[in-house]
DNA sequence: ATGGGCGGTTCCGAAAAATGGAACAACGGT
DNA sequence: ACCGTTGTTCCATTTTTCGGAACCGCCCAT
């Protein structure tokens, strides 16, 4: 294994719950030898990948990964007229609502707006979570062939709710209904209390699509409100679909300056 | 070079302006011989660190940098305080407001507050900036001795325009107003029709400060508005510096999860 | 105070990867 | 079809990495 690609694994190891590793944790996840790790997280630390913690051996991604983070789009055109879309959605129902794209087998939220009641549900923006256990994810596998989606599963499922696909099985016959009805709907999946509905815009490649997502406290929606979102996010991507060129007045996320 | 560090200064290529590079355009502006950029990048990809554009020669950031740089937090806790301080006051005046740190001789924002005015100023999230040519950025130099900020700017400064400091007397005379007065302020420097007022508050260790930053059109600000706000950031600080450890109730850009 | 235990670093020869110049291939424009 | 531009591949040389083991230093329990 080349030294890029290990630094790469270890980026990978951290997330939302691990802000900082040591030379041992890094060491233990990547099976690697100490030795090495340690020479390899000082390396990446003198590069600007990593940056140590005051007062500790640990380490934390560095402020380079902020950066380049923040200035992340990916397709922005089409990212920009699904973050508006959704917008206008999540403003009318008052829910949280997401764009997200899809990453192998993950799902990571790009932008979001949030809910305009007291109970709603936080970002994803930056979170990665298994696309078949997700709304948004489950969206954006149904437009791949099942040979493809089984391809991205090689190990079996693993499930983190009784109401996410158990197995391959279920998954597929799941994207089949999501292929039929047009939309994605999960509950109580990845997260509890959580409900979330998503339909798939197609980007300028396949496999490069985004998605729509509402998400929602499930005990403030019954089943007519959830029918009405359903319908209003089809029609955000139907009209996506219709006019794919047309021009946005470019927002999402836009950044300008300060001082 | 090693290969990591060198990666790393290919990361640094890209920014707001530069969204994407090709191999040519990365072997100019390192001076790398292009067989040698035309590995690396592949590399790069290969592990994760930048992505191939579709339909073009070009590579951008990939998204892991996206993820890293969404969890990203520094000395959270006085980030999280600074964050809640300087959305009081951007509440209490409508202007915009962020906190931001210093990285070097540059300053980057961290987190934002969008002012509530129909002409506002845009986030400076994930953005770097020359230190000395902005108020942030002097209220941070500020907490140095004149020695460190001299060995921070080894080639003569570059003002974007002409209210900047010219040169380093300059500079070391508009940071000593700052130590003495406790706030930085700028105007039409780094942004034109912009002007910040910034005040830092002390991290846990040297150079380890964030700043509060309020940052308003121009055209919208008098004299009299401009010491209330100073006046309000200064109350602000003062309360953090008073009470290190006070708990805050988590928040400045928590992330909690969806589906 | 003393001795472990633990986390981290350093050392070394063997093995693997990066380097860079030049030849080569792919592409876009005319 | 041709040219200029851009990107890739090849190869011998130089440099770095690899991983086991020995080593260091800190904290804690005895």
């Amino acid at each position: 294994m080349t030294t890029l690609s290990t630094a790469g694994q270890v980026l990978r190891c951290f997330s939302a719950r691990r802000q900082e590793l040591t030379v041992t944790e890094v060491a233990e996840l990547l099976s690697l030898p100490k030795s090495n790790v340690s020479r390899l997280l000082r390396a990446m630390r003198e590069a600007g990948f990593l940056e140590g913690i005051p007062d500790s051996r640990g380490y934390r991604p560095g402020i380079l990964m902020f950066e380049l983070g923040h200035s992340y789009r990916r397709d922005s055109a089409l990212v920009a007229r699904a973050h508006a879309a959704v917008g206008r959605v999540s403003r009318q129902f008052g829910h949280s609502g997401y764009v997200s794209i899809r990453d192998g087998a993950d799902v990571i939220g790009l932008t979001f707006h949030e809910g305009s009641r007291m109970l709603r549900v936080g970002t994803p923006v930056g979170q990665r979570l298994p696309a078949f256990a997700a709304a948004s994810g489950r969206s954006l596998l149904a437009r791949l062939p099942d040979e493809e989606v089984r391809r991205l599963h090689p190990a079996p499922l693993a499930p983190p709710s009784g109401t996410a696909p158990q197995d391959m099985a279920e998954l597929l016959a799941r994207l089949e209904a999501v292929r039929r009805e047009g939309f994605a709907i999960a509950t109580d999946e990845s997260n509890p209390g959580v409900g979330s509905i998503a339909v798939a815009v197609a980007g300028r490649q396949p496999g490069e699509d985004a998605c729509l997502c509402l998400v929602y406290p499930l005990s403030l929606v019954d089943a007519t409100e959830r029918e009405r979102m359903i319908a209003a996010l089809l029609a955000e991507a139907r009209e996506i679909h219709a006019r794919p060129g047309a021009a946005v007045p470019e927002r999402a996320g836009l950044r300008s300056a300060a001082a």
